[in-house]
DNA sequence: GTGGTCTAGACCACG
DNA sequence: GTGGTCTAGACCACT
């Protein structure tokens, strides 16, 4: 049971939070789905190469946002009320097919992923206050 | 010389690491130009309520990408050569403008920020590995 | 776990830089092979008499350069492909020995150690001039 | 009246560290003859896109030396008694010859200025113990 | 007054 | 206990 994940080592970013972030998506977006059940803390360490406690504290962290069930002994699924409910699939679609455009328009124009990222974030931020 | 730049202290993210893709965008898009003269360490460090050592923890590390010039005694300026030159306004126009569709939609959607950035990442690697 | 470093720290050369080419020349020689742990940072500022941070901050340096590879929570090893192979024992003997019999010849002559490198270094670049 | 002389302003080693050593280096291997006059502190300035109060020192450091002599109102000269005297041209000849050898070696073997120049220095330390 | 180096010491991510 | 980040504050090289 091999997750779509990947870990970036030597990145500024803490391999907790990616982790976190990245199954969020999956479960978000529906790639993984409400019941599933998530790979142990032992073999998703193995298969990252990662140390055990600090899957164990993504997963600990994610069920406390209601995005994963950890039942001892069991194992670990995923949320039925999964902390707002997953995109649906054709809306996944439509953003992922525009973020696919805008990684294009990125490319082309020679930014970086973390150039184009930032961008979103700022974006992101700014619009946020004029709504807000 | 204010600079448009937002530091998240809570965030999992190095304030460095926040700092220096923020300045780097700044320079990319042209909003800072080739000689302009940045902020000072000190008076940066203040703006941004963060310590001296850390704004030239990243001026050094932006210098060595060839973003900046340093000079002692006298300031630090954006670098004539800067690191892959600045995208055209017009290209980086359309990019922020496929940026805020994709903002849109992913807000609509229910996502965070986050949730949206990982994404783009997560597609960038995946076209890279195909083009590569 | 003692490395052979000699630091000034009078020296008009910075500590870190001092540090830097020390060790880099160490691994170049193969004093230090691929996979070799290094002194944790602190015991190597503990016995240099130095601040943790000057070192943490070389050693960052030399991972940049592609010589160490610094793990998180591990400690920090020679890399495996060390920015640059070793240089072989043989040839690096006979640049040890051609460089005694500088320093013979430079003693005689009543040069002091800084000429003697000034030397090397200014001779260095008029070649690198005359290929280049 | 130009010396040749090269800065790297970039440097870790501070431009005076610099000037001074390869004045130092041009006294002794008797470019610059005792009674010669220097360039002055401006016209020096300007060659070398320094600050001219930098030059100042240096040439200040060297009459303390005693190898340059300083007369105000006429000009620097370099000094009669050159703190040790000029080594011979024969000499200085058979010492380059060796550097070039030496360099030679170097660059075949793959090595940078700084790591050559390095071992120099701790060859010199370690025989000086010797003989110390 | 600018950037650069260094220190001492705190707290965090990771194993 | 290892490396990483950050702070506060000192002193230096340079303009």
């Amino acid at each position: 049971m091999e997750l779509a994940v990947d870990i970036e080592k030597g990145s500024a970013v803490p391999i907790y939070a990616q982790l976190s972030e990245q199954i969020r998506l999956l479960i978000r977006r529906g790639a993984l789905s409400p019941g599933d059940s998530m790979p142990t803390v032992r073999s998703l360490a193995v298969e990252l190469g990662v140390n055990a406690n600090t899957v164990a504290r993504v997963y600990r962290d994610l069920q406390r946002a209601g995005l994963l069930r950890l039942e001892r002994g069991v194992g670990t699924f995923v949320a039925e009320n999964g902390g707002g409910r997953a995109v649906g699939e054709k809306d996944f679609r439509s953003i992922a097919r525009k973020a696919t455009e805008l990684i294009d328009l990125g490319r082309r124009a020679g930014l970086r992923v973390g150039e184009l990222t930032q961008l979103v974030e700022t974006l992101w931020k700014e619009n946020a206050n004029v709504e807000g």
